[in-house]
DNA sequence: CAGGATCCAATCGGATACTG
DNA sequence: CAGTATCCGATTGGATCCTG
């Protein structure tokens, strides 16, 4: 075997709801989870934390994603009041998308975690073969 | 229209080294981010937050998953050097599994976002229709 | 108990074409 | 510009059976 890291002895205790069982599948905070978690979800809401932004731009910075996804994603998360829609009724139109205060609260949790990822993917990936 | 949440007028400054374009895609940092996100990573990494667990305990705790899921998770996570495996040469065999150091530093993060989504799901939920 | 292997259904998700 | 609609291949993931 090769850099196996150590496990360490710590144990934290968890916020009171989550202590057993983790949470019932099924339950709406599973459905919850998924929707920012989800692969796009969280860049979308990373790029929205920056600021109102129109749909070209988010599917500039979320790169890579299709139209589908992009459109998929944003219809979940203004369903789930993270994200909110503005269209003006111009030619051509314009349609802004911004976080709601619940998803901008949401995103203060989401950045160090993204940042997080960021700073440990080199280091990760270099060990595996 | 119905109870639309307005769009606050905050805009927050990411981490430097998001600042633009989010992060390109196909790089360690997507892959490693799409590990953390997934559906059963998060609820294991969870789990493991509160100490060491053998196979059996992982899979009531995550409820809902299967074993085969359980053995990718867990296989994903050991080589990304979040999760620790022991395994005792007895029989019948024991296996535990822990958060190493890193795993235990992400688990720092993924926790609240958890609590989170927990404590805000009702609510998001019972807005949908 | 802790998995590995296989089969197959369901979903995901991209490419493309079209519209207001 | 900001989407919607459709097709269809790729991936996910559960159920089941098997093993050390």
């Amino acid at each position: 075997m090769e850099v196996s890291t150590a496990a360490p002895a710590h144990a934290a205790p968890l916020p009171v709801a989550l202590a057993d069982g983790v949470f019932p599948a099924g339950c709406p905070s599973r459905t919850v989870l998924d929707h920012i978690t989800s692969k796009w979800g969280v860049l979308i809401l990373l790029a929205l934390s920056e600021g109102e932004q129109r749909w070209s731009e988010l599917r500039r910075r979320a790169e890579g994603i299709s139209e589908k996804m992009l459109a998929q994603t944003l219809k979940t998360l203004e369903r789930d009041g993270l994200v909110s829609r503005k269209a003006q009724a111009v030619i051509p139109p314009r349609v802004d998308y911004s976080l709601t205060d619940r998803g901008y609260e949401l995103s203060g949790l989401l950045v160090p975690l993204v940042a997080w990822a960021f700073d440990n993917a080199d280091d990760i990936v270099s060990g595996q073969r």
